[in-house]
DNA sequence: TTGTATGCGTTATCAC
DNA sequence: GTGATAACGCATACAA
């Protein structure tokens, strides 16, 4: 391995003018420049990061832990993981652009996970957590340690930097639709995963915004895991009463294709004999016949958010915490019962970075 | 920032005595490790990987790089993003049972990106790299400092670690199916991207599987690269033309979703009218109608045996380099012309590991 | 079993 | 502009 000794020596220069030219640094005669480039260039030399990041307190890397949430080795949640990924290629598009590279690390909670991420903090520059993958206590504590923005999630993390998607609105002008426009009065909601916080704030916020119409009512609450399997048996659920609901209302989108695959078997017609929506416009959505009403999250606003975020407290340890709201959109297609005429699309207006 | 002499003080060891704690190395009395892990977690400190690295020569990180095709931020193809990540994804829960982290580069190619990933293989102890981001030359330079695995792209690669789908045997597969099986005479090609190895070698095949079949035609080869949007295109050129192929075979399943949705917009019935496969198999071909007949690559396989061979390499660098071609799998759907009975599968079976 | 002392490869401070 | 040299935080060979 070549060092910069290696290099001085060859170049008839110190060491650190070697220093000097790789870190690109102030003054050096250009003729010196030029005659250890070359010697750089010749022997193939690369600085060691380690001995870097040791003498400049800089490893210019930042992790990525996220949970994976669902993903067995038999059965592939192939949507999920593209959920957190589009945030992860944002965040690393930003970084692409600066010295510092993308340390990326998934899970599944539990102890032993949380140990890991322990030790990953020792790796890197700052840290960009997604979802409450720690317990509250353990999350602050890190904060402590180390630059820390959090992405998703619900919105109370108080004192940290948080990045989230405004779910709120976008549930609420998503079922306001169904409401308001379509008149639907019978409702079922088919819930995500308990220990999900956006899955119980889409719940809470469609509760309210129903129950807030005196004439509607919740049909029926089943409860799912975000996923595909999850949504059929919820819609056997469902095709095991007397009558179905209106509209049936996902947590995600994957549950509502598992929703309309199995209605669609059983001879029922979205949106004729019931309407349906999902949330958060993955890809398939798009292409399921009818194509779903959905609500889009900002993921690549998020993850670059959130990356320019991290950057700058790592620059400016001082900065007060903050919170970016971004809005979601809600996305009109035909299972909502809309025609596939021209899909028009409101805008939540979320507040943007309260104090 | 608290350190090793900070434990060593507060616990009244050494740093030598805490560095065998922290490593959880050789044989401490059970008292002393006690008190100095009580000490650790009393002042939270977390081993500074940086110096760590340093010492060890050894940085517990190895760097996955791959291009970004066609990613841009007004157009996001997501399921481009999704196969690499796929790989990544199984790569990086390799790594979870092991001290690595996963350190994450995308990019576009070019010189800039060249430069980068000189730059990150200062720090990381190895190298994972998808398709030929680099030209070949600065490929081996690289593999000759560092430890590097290639993974897909094509089987040629010599003197290097080599992880790759078997392309040959699924497309062949697939080609074999639509001529033996379903006697279309008529066959049309819709390309991948020039610069894409398996998208040539995909074509390559299905040329040469059609023309040794002395009754068949390749009708009329249309260049796409790899987009839904080029696969509309393609199928826009084909309904131009006075008659239709009886099959239209795609390089990827993108093209071949928005070959399918062109064609129905024109009225034309899949696969009454004409027969239409894809490749790769990503989660929307399944939900697509009629379901894509495709073939499917081990995707996660790959990212595994590949993070693998990499920690075996990192371990034992003499190790002589292999290649391993992983089977493909043709998934038999409907858009070929089998009906919707029970999907058979036929299983590629691709010499492994040849020497 | 534990402590001492040195090296790891770079950067940065300070003279020159 | 350039060159010595002292950190940087940890691991380990060797001594005790």
């Amino acid at each position: 391995m070549t060092t910069v000794y290696d290099v001085a020596r060859v170049a008839g220069v110190s060491t650190a003018t070697v220093s000097r030219v790789v870190r690109g640094s102030s003054v050096v005669h250009p003729e010196t420049r030029q005659r250890v480039l070359a010697v750089i260039e010749m022997l193939g030399f690369v600085p060691d990061a380690a001995a870097q990041g040791l003498s400049r307190r800089r490893k210019d890397i930042i992790g990525f832990v996220a949970l994976e949430r669902g993903l067995s080795e038999i059965d592939i949640e192939q949507d999920s993981v593209l959920f957190i990924d589009q945030i992860v290629h944002a965040a690393e598009a930003v970084l692409r652009d600066t010295a510092c590279s993308l340390l990326l690390t998934f899970g599944s909670g539990g102890r032993q996970f949380e140990q890991r991420v322990r030790s990953l903090s020792g790796k890197v520059d700052g840290l960009l957590i997604a979802e409450e993958v720690l317990p509250a206590e353990d999350l602050r504590n890190l904060a402590g340690r180390i630059p820390v923005v959090v992405i998703a999630g619900r919105r109370d993390e108080s004192g940290l930097d948080v990045v989230v998607s405004d779910n709120v609105t976008g549930m609420a002008t998503l079922a306001g639709h169904l409401i308001g426009h379509h008149r639907y009065r019978t409702l079922s909601f088919v819930t995500g995963p308990k220990d999900a916080p956006d899955a119980r704030e889409r719940q809470s916020v469609f509760h309210d915004t129903v129950l807030a119409s005196p004439q509607c009512v919740i049909d029926q609450v089943i409860h799912g895991d975000f996923s595909e399997a999850s949504g059929t048996a919820a819609a056997r659920v469902l095709l095991d009463r007397r009558a179905l609901p209106q509209a049936v209302v996902c947590a995600n989108d994957q549950m509502a294709i598992g929703v309309l695959r199995e209605f669609q078997r059983a001879g029922i017609r979205i949106p004729a004999d019931v309407a349906l929506t999902g949330f958060d416009d993955v890809n398939p959505s798009r292409l399921v016949d009818p194509p779903l009403t959905t609500v889009s999250q900002p993921l690549r606003e998020m993850g670059m958010r959130a990356a320019r975020r991290l950057l700058a407290r790592i620059e400016e340890p001082a900065l007060p915490p903050r919170i970016e709201a971004l809005p979601t959109q809600v996305v009109i297609r035909a299972s909502c019962g809309c025609g596939p005429a021209p899909a028009s699309s409101s805008r939540s207006r979320g507040p943007a970075n309260p104090p």
